[in-house]
RNA sequence: GGGCCCGUAGCUUAGCAUGGUCGGAGCGCACGGCUGAUAACCGUGAGGUCACGCGUUCAAAUCGCGUCGGGCCCA
């Protein structure tokens, strides 16, 4: 048995319960297992990172994985959808790193590598469980219970089996290059890696002195003077002009060699007081133009590095218009240096402290602390020319937050760039959503794909499994566990640093091979995973079943991330891209659309707004704020709205409930089969307006706009449900007979409701499970277990009318004209109006709706009127002083104001006929002005394709009915006052002083009577009124004393 | 500095790819109504130079260019 639904929308024990149920139930496998041999739709999850604690995104980015898995699903698609956790690199190492209280990585080499790696692997599932009670909390629904986790070897095989990939396609290179160097961490990090920020640095103008010619130097200009020990070559722009001037300051002279158009700024920064231009000559001049190193005496190394000058068209007019060039501290520096056969001087280790290549001055310093010292050097020197600050956008290790530093290290690159054309062709093929996130973003990214550097020299990743010979250099890669274990002939148990450190393989030259110490980049641990997920390669089956995945859907900052990454590692390995559709989704940013961040203490957690009002609201809210792929701006008044409207959906599904239990509403017995022929007109409407919004849901899924979806549900729900269609229902529902009438609003308002919850499913789990399980579980055991275990509700066409919808839109909006008429007009609904006339220059087609409009309107009838008619006007005439004046002279104001008088449509009439004598005046048409008045008993408001007229006037009869409204609303009142139950009867007695209003209300004793469920009802002008409960009323100008008291 | 996206009433937004009844809605606010969904619900009203400027056009929130502000990514 369906039961009565009492309190108030509780989210909260709404959810428990249905996690409960679910829970219990294992409802979720089972929707999974029921649709195995359905369509395959292979789903990958883009891992989060194991911080421990989800935010706004994440969670929106579960919910709508998951609002799109619970639709395919239901669609019948067998749904892979294992859970992905990013459970290595250097965060986790930093958190571990600081419990500890370390400071470098000399602190984790004398803890004990093993033991550091133990510390992160349980930190990482700490996490993991933490995060995982939280997404099961908003509803989220994946394959929590085996999840794909990067530190499990399964995982680990994955990324090697892909290297040796890469290898055997000749896309693994060992590089000496730039990169960018966490100092503290001691590793390459990725430039997915580093943070800009604003940071104040030097900025410095040097001289560097001409080789050969005396007072003659080269103008640079840098903000990181740390970087000129290293520095080996001036690069010019081949096309620019450049000036030799000669300058004075003091008594002191320079020739200064720098770009034309810069030379005033340059000298002005040196305070130079005056200066002559000797020569002009463009950059490529200057190629080969030799110089001596200005810190030479100091750094011995540099005395034997040939120092000249280069051409470059990375150049700017910038700052002097020509560039400090150190192959070993910069990326475009070492690209030139590359090319134009430079020394790579690298002088700093990965502590970010000069080794003794830098020279006994510097050797052991740390190149930030060193800016300061190296200045003083220089101005030593005479080669300063000018010393400032500069306030300049500058790159941070992402997890310790330190200046990152360039520095040439020897490292493994994967040759994306070699793909590149291969990529482009790639990502054509895949559908994106929206379409500029491939088309635009995704496409200028993948254009400027560069080299990828792997390798990391931390603890706690996936190792790489390349082995090197000792003695001839050969290069080996390892592709799986059972590999490793035949090459090296013993069981290995751990593929995780120290452990597989120690492994050492025979080269065939018989020497000894060794592991590259190294790890690889995070990034390439979740790029493998649509393979790994899958258990490729030890399960080649399940990759040949599934794999590319159907769909993916990360946030706009994975382009540069997981989108790219997955499509690299897949080129490498399969030469196609491994996902067929991608929804790029947006930021959670807060109500002014700035960043979320603890800085500025603007940051909402998920759990936050669940606690305060439900999974289902905050999921509804996210969906239908705006399109998935622009940033929400969280605002908590809109969350307070949709929780509104999924508690208006609550009253609407509980309103009828006690109704149908006390006529043991049996929806297999009362169906809509069986009362066709008593569905009103309003029944079918919204049968048919829930299977039209089951057709705008599925066309708006086609291409995820889950905005679209979720804003038609709300829709729905609040205008047609509960604004219109519930108050249309509600008093078939309190008739007390077995009423087929009755019994077909039931069927329907019990077919609309259930059809609702499997709409509403995929998006508010929770309170559409609720709902099924009480509508319909309850009363058929043998349905599906739970909603979700449902097939989607495919719209049934047959019970779709739109010309029905299209008459019933008429229809509300003449009936928010009456209102607007009826307040204007003073006549408040409670009273009835004998009728409406609807005008319109169009055919307005009611047909079979004139008694829904009479009953929303409370009028006895509805007239409407031919096309371009208009009820009869009340004639007004207006004197026109201008042409009376003329002709009567003095008696000009008794005409006028006989005129005033006069009865108009005589005076028309008389007009039409040629003779209208007034006051015995002879008047003439142009003397008056007729207008067409709105007649008093009417007033009119407007509709959008007409006028409707409301007649207010009043009646006996309407004010008799008028009044027996206001006696039931009060005895209404007081039953409720007094608790009573719908059904229970009164005797009432009620007292009205007033005699004309007492005849009134006396006529209507039995209507009212019945209203009010009252046994007995008296109604006199004095008597000793009585009853468990009495009061005393005043109604318009009546005083009405009513007892009642149960009967 | 570059690429992509966004900028509509106090707030959240629809409409912009096919320019012309498109300036709509919700919240909030004010006023009123309802009182058998009632710590609910309904109606009415005030509020916008559609970020700004220039252009294309008979006509621009809608197309183009530029500026400003926000976001993501890059340099």
């Amino acid at each position: 048995m369906i039961s009565e639904v009492a309190g108030q929308y509780d989210a909260k024990e709404v959810e428990n319960q249905v996690n409960e149920f679910w829970d219990k139930n294992e409802i979720y496998p089972k929707t999974r297992t029921m649709r195995i041999g359905g369509k395959k739709f292979f789903f990958v999850d883009g891992p989060p990172y194991t911080t421990g604690m989800i935010h706004l995104g994440t969670a929106w980015n579960k919910v709508i994985k998951d609002a799109i898995l619970r639709y395919r699903s239901m669609n019948g698609f067998h749904v892979k959808d294992r859970a992905g956790w990013d459970m290595h690199g250097l965060p986790i190492e930093v958190k571990v790193e600081e419990a500890l209280n370390f400071k470098s990585k000399k602190d984790i080499e004398s803890y004990g590598v093993d033991k550091f790696i133990q510390k992160c692997m349980e930190f990482a599932h700490r996490q993991k469980d933490a995060m995982t009670d939280q997404f099961k909390i908003l509803g989220a629904w994946l394959d929590w219970e085996e999840p794909y986790m990067t530190l499990k070897d399964e995982y680990l095989e994955a990324a090697w089996w892909t290297l040796k990939r890469a290898h055997e396609r000749d896309l693994l290179e060992r590089g000496f290059r730039v990169v960018n160097w966490c100092p503290r961490c001691e590793t390459a990090i990725a430039d997915a890696e580093v943070e800009y920020w604003e940071e104040t640095d030097p900025s410095i103008y040097v001289k560097f002195p001409v080789v050969g010619e005396e007072k003659t130097y080269l103008v640079i200009w840098t903000t990181t003077p740390w970087t000129i020990p290293a520095n080996v070559g001036v690069a010019a722009h081949p096309e620019f002009e450049y000036s030799k001037v000669r300058a004075w300051k003091g008594d002191r002279e320079d020739i200064l060699i720098m770009a034309t158009s810069l030379v005033d700024n340059v000298l002005r920064e040196g305070r130079y007081r005056d200066y002559q231009i000797l020569d002009k000559f463009s950059g490529e001049a200057l190629d080969g133009l030799g110089y001596v190193h200005p810190l030479e005496d100091l750094i011995p190394a540099q005395s034997s590095i040939e120092h000249k000058v280069h051409l470059a068209d990375f150049v700017t007019a910038e700052n002097t218009g020509l560039v400090h060039v150190a192959p070993g501290h910069g990326m475009e520096d070492f690209e030139l240096g590359v090319e134009r056969g430079m020394t790579v001087f690298c002088p700093v280790g990965g502590d970010g402290r000069y080794t003794e290549e830098a020279g006994e001055k510097y050797v052991g310093k740390y190149v930030r602390d060193i800016n300061d010292e190296v200045n003083i050097d220089l101005a030593d020197r005479g080669f300063m020319l000018a010393e400032g600050k500069i306030s300049h956008r500058y790159g941070h290790c992402w997890r310790c937050k330190t200046p990152i530093i360039y520095i040439a290290t020897p490292q493994w690159f994967l040759k994306i760039a070699d793909l590149r054309d291969d990529m482009l062709k790639e990502i054509e093929n895949v559908k994106w959503y929206p379409d500029w996130a491939g088309s635009s973003r995704f496409k200028d990214w993948v254009e400027g794909a560069r080299d990828w550097c792997i390798s990391r020299q931390r603890y706690w990743g996936i190792p790489l499994p390349i082995w090197i010979c000792n003695d001839c250099g050969q290069v080996e890669v390892i592709g799986s566990i059972e590999e490793l274990d035949e090459r090296c002939g013993q069981k290995i148990v751990d593929l995780h640093r120290p452990a597989v450190d120690e492994i050492v393989l025979d080269c065939p030259c018989g020497g000894t091979m060794r592991r590259v110490p190294d790890v690889f980049d995070v990034w390439f641990d979740s790029a493998v995973a649509s393979w790994a997920t899958l258990n490729y390669p030890r399960d080649k089956d399940e990759f040949e079943e599934w794999w590319p995945a159907d769909f993916i859907t990360e946030g706009h900052d994975q382009t540069r991330g997981w989108f790219y990454s997955q499509l690299g590692a897949s080129m490498v390995s399969f030469g196609q891209a491994p996902y067929k559709s991608v929804l790029m989704h947006g930021f959670t940013l807060d109500d002014k659309g700035k960043k979320m961040s603890k800085s500025l203490g603007n940051v909402v957690q998920p759990e936050e707004v669940v606690r305060k009002f439900g999974a289902d609201t905050l999921r509804f809210y996210v969906l239908s704020s705006n399109a998935p792929w622009e940033d929400i701006h969280f605002s908590w008044e809109e969350v307070a709205n949709t929780n509104r409207m999924l508690n208006i959906l609550w009253n609407a599904y509980r309103f009828p409930l006690p109704y149908m239990l006390l006529d043991e509403f049996d929806p297999a017995e009362t169906n809509l089969e069986r009362y066709k022929e008593h569905l009103r007109p309003e029944d079918r409407w919204i049968l048919s307006r829930v299977n039209t919004l089951a057709g705008e849901i599925d066309g708006h899924m086609e291409t995820y706009q889950l905005h679209r979806v979720t804003r038609a549900l709300s829709e729905f729900v609040m205008e047609d449900l509960s604004r219109w269609y519930i108050q249309l229902v509600r008093p078939r529902t309190w008739i007390e007979t077995a009423d087929p009438d009755k019994q077909a609003a039931y069927a329907t308002i019990y077919e609309t409701m259930v059809t609702l919850t499997k709409l509403l499913a995929p998006f508010a789990p929770f309170i559409a499970e609720s709902i099924y399980q009480n509508l319909v579980r309850n009363v058929d055991p043998g349905a599906s277990e739970s909603v979700h275990m449902c097939d989607w509700h495919n719209p049934r066409d047959e019970l779709v009318d739109e010309i029905l919808e299209a008459k019933m839109k008429t229809v509300r909006e003449v009936v928010e004209a009456v209102s607007n008429a009826r307040q204007r007009g003073g006549r408040k609904l409670r009273w009835p109006v004998s009728k409406i006339i609807i005008s319109s220059a169009e055919e307005v087609d009611l047909g079979g709706l004139e008694k829904v409009l009479m009953g929303q309107t409370n009028c006895k009838k509805v007239e409407v009127l031919e096309p371009g008619q208009k009820p009869p006007m009340d004639l007004a005439l207006n004197p026109v002083p201008r042409k009376i004046g003329p002709i009567f002279k003095g008696d000009a104001q008794k005409v006028i104001q006989a005129l005033k008088v006069a009865d108009p449509v005589q005076v028309k009439k008389d007009l039409d006929q040629g003779r209208c004598m007034i006051a015995s005046f002879p008047i003439t048409p142009e003397m008056v002005e007729f207008l067409e008045q709105v007649p008093e008993n009417l007033v009119d408001a407007a509709f959008s394709s007409g006028t409707v007229y409301v007649d207010i006037a009043l009646t006996d009869d309407l004010e008799a009915e008028g009044y027996a409204r206001e006696v039931i609303r009060r005895v209404q009142d007081m039953r409720k006052e007094m608790d009573l139950r719908v059904e229970d009867k009164i005797i009432a007695m009620v007292e009205i002083d007033n005699e004309d209003v007492l005849n009134l209300v006396q006529r209507m004793e039995d209507h009212i009577a019945n209203e009010v469920r009252a046994e007995r009802l008296e109604i006199k002008k004095s008597m000793e009124v009585q009853g468990a409960l009495v009061k005393d009323w005043t109604v318009e100008d009546a005083c009405i004393r009513i007892g009642i008291r149960h009967g």
